[in-house]
DNA sequence: CGTATTTGACCGGCGC
DNA sequence: GCGCCGGTCAAATACG
């Protein structure tokens, strides 16, 4: 397991997640995450990996865990193409240690996933949980939550990652066979958003974005936010 | 009957 | 300014 950075690369550093196996041909986070700062529950990674799901990759706009074929198309040398690998640099505002509520991002369209429609279109997700606050809508402008995206193979769209998800809108959008369905976290208080579509290259290929930070746990998904994450992440 | 999903309308950002 | 597009709302509908 190694660290690829986006600024210099740095291998051999170990990457861990209670519970997590991740393969040895995928590259990790510049930066550990703790569970708590993944958008999704470890254990949809761990269950792509053991049904043997091709989990191609776990990117963000700035960090996150990438196969190596990923890597090798930005690679300029294939006998050492870890020390080649040239990834734009973090978009300004996403902050890893995830300490800010809203972090601003900047649009990018991340390289070898333009299918993925990781788009940066600026959306107005406050929109609902802003009502009353419409003036300060112009403030929030430009605001994104850090989000991450998931592409997996499967048959099914909507991964169990250990949250429960309702639906509030489908979309199809351009350059796409399929529809796009977005998705909001059950939970009072909690504003995490995710997007679900296929790719229209591979029908088989499911693009899972996520976008803001859980304010629970997954097992938390019923009550109000707790501060229980911890021991239920341990739990794995 | 309560909850979840569907779907057309609406809104705001962005490019031209 | 206008049209396109992505994202969200909310009423209608489906479902358990």
């Amino acid at each position: 397991m190694h660290i690829c950075m986006d600024q210099g690369i740095q291998l051999g550093m170990p990457y861990s997640l209670p519970n997590l196996h991740v393969p040895d041909h995928y590259y990790t986070t510049p930066i550990p995450l703790s569970p708590l700062e993944l958008p999704c529950h470890p254990k949809l990674l761990q269950m792509q990996f053991d049904q043997n799901e091709e989990a191609l990759m776990i990117s963000s706009e700035h960090c996150g865990l990438y196969p190596l074929p990923a890597l090798y198309r930005h690679s300029s040398s294939t006998n050492h193409p870890a020390q080649t690998i040239v990834f734009e640099k973090p978009t300004a505002g996403f902050v890893p240690s995830f300490g800010a509520e809203e972090v601003s991002t900047s649009v990018t369209m991340r390289a070898g996933f333009e299918g993925a429609s990781c788009n940066g279109h600026a959306g107005t997700w406050w929109r609902g949980s802003m009502a009353g606050e419409k003036g300060k809508m112009k403030l929030r402008r430009k605001m994104r939550e850090p989000r991450f995206c998931f592409q997996t193979r499967s048959d099914v769209d909507v991964l169990d990652d250990g949250y429960k998800w309702r639906k509030y809108g489908q979309k199809v959008v351009k350059n796409s066979l399929h529809p796009r369905s977005y998705f909001r976290c059950t939970h009072s208080n909690c504003r995490v958003k995710k997007r679900v579509e296929r790719l229209s290259t591979d029908c088989r290929m499911v693009i899972t974005t996520y976008e803001g930070r859980h304010t629970h746990s997954p097992c938390d998904d019923t009550s109000s936010s707790g501060d229980h994450t911890t021991t239920c992440f341990s739990s794995f």
